[in-house]
DNA sequence: CGCTTGATTGAGCATTATCAAGGCAGGTGG
DNA sequence: CCACCTGCCTTGATAATGCTCAATCAAGCG
């Protein structure tokens, strides 16, 4: 799966040749992970660096009276763990939402490679900074927005972050969030997701039946909560600059 | 001021030879910037990374409704927008709160030393990585944690960023942020803001008085909002590693 | 001294959490 | 094939939290 890596890498900005090379001669083994499981722990020093492939995963931390906090979502295509192989110690933890496919990447291996190919180091701190763009406009969400557009913002995301990496069809996704789980993410109680997804139902904005979430109308959600995709800095999308880079993946699912 | 930028880059590790000597040849000018002044602006590209060697700045991004919400303080030593030097375009503006002293260090000199020296690329990189560790632990502060609890970690993880770079003194630091500004950090209002803090003084957890906040019971605080500094990933102070790198710095100052 | 900015306090109100009780769908075992 | 179970969604009622509005106070500044 380099393919898969260098795709991710390459979403930034192509790759000398000698670059490519050196990531085909990276040994790489796919894994399966259940949903519900925790892929790295708060305080773990991970020999890996994990990019996933296919399933949904989320990077958490808990609080001693037991609320948990979500604070990224991540999808086939995202690097785990980028943090701790310059950090000492991961400061907080990812599981899975989903079934998972992922690659590990030994930490030596990204070590040397992005000692040697100074694009591939680039390419590397261009997806921290993007990963720090979107935790950025997380914040502006739940700091700044009330709660039904908080959660239309997301749904809005999610649908320009899927599509980015092929998983989207006809405004459609796999949504395997629980809503318990989007309430974690949110800074809301669960009940009051339920209600308000309810009200941007009633209001015709989204259809969410049997984990497929469907915008009925992408325009005026992202009008709805104020979506401006200029955060997540691609390139590759309708919404950007369009080059076709879709994600190499397996069908959609739950 | 190379000085301080190459000691910015060592609190990560020590830089080579090669790197220090090419740190030397760049051309820097120290700059002035009142207090309330945009740094810059949302959609600029600047074509200047900015060192902050004294004074406070935030990042922030206003919404439609005139909501501002402030996504990151900036304390002396901070870069302002390493973002944008590999990212397109600035996806937020930055302020100054206080007056600051700002150094310009060109986009294109950054580029191309970090091109010749993986050891500076790397460096740059883990100060991206330092960011987006304590923006996932403000999300965290945000979405989870009671507004008291909220504020007290603010004021927790400034002490140690301030100390960090030698600008406490007796658990006491320059404090210029107005409680408006407070409530535009933490997603709540001014008024709310103000009662809080009435409760912290009134615990004995911390005085405030004329800019200037110290904490009277630094372990009691921490206790209090469930502080771990370990997202910090500080090496350099009492609290990590101690090795002694304070910022070379002026007065404290309002 | 008058103006401006920020801090402080009170009162009423809106929002959101909490508690509690079903309901529905899918999975499992007899 | 059906009964049961479990996880998640849904809804109602009630309580608490935090916001808004509005007035006052305090400090800095020309």
């Amino acid at each position: 799966m380099q393919q898969a890596l260098r795709r991710k890498l390459e979403s930034f900005e192509p790759l000398s040749d000698s670059a490519r090379w050196a990531l085909n001669r990276l040994v790489l083994k796919v894994r399966q992970v259940a949903a519900r499981q925790d892929l790295i722990r708060e305080g773990d020093k991970p020999e890996n660096v994990l990019l996933i492939l296919d399933g949904f995963a989320y990077r958490y931390k808990v609080l001693p009276d037991g609320q948990r906090q979500i604070m990224a979502l991540l999808v086939p295509g995202d690097f785990c763990d980028l943090n701790v192989f310059i950090l000492d110690q991961m400061d907080h933890a990812i599981g899975t939402i989903s079934a998972c496919q992922v690659v590990d990447i030994p930490r030596q291996a990204i070590d040397e490679i992005a000692r040697d190919h100074a694009d591939i180091a680039r390419a590397f701190w261009w997806c921290s900074l993007v990963d720090g763009a979107v935790l950025r406009e997380w914040l502006v969400n739940i700091g700044g927005r009330l709660p039904p557009q908080r959660i239309a913002h997301l749904l809005c995301e999610l649908l320009m972050r899927l599509e980015a990496v092929g998983r989207v069809t006809d405004n459609s996704y796999a949504f395997p969030l629980t809503q318990t789980q989007i309430a974690d993410m949110m800074g809301l109680s669960d009940v009051h997701v339920n209600r308000t997804l309810r009200d941007l139902r009633a209001q015709g904005l989204i259809r969410l039946k049997r984990r497929v979430l469907t915008i009925l109308d992408v325009e005026r959600l992202q009008a709805f909560c104020d979506f401006t995709p200029n955060y997540l800095h691609l390139r590759n999308t309708r919404w950007g600059e369009r080059r076709d880079l879709s994600w190499p993946g397996t069908a959609q699912e739950g």
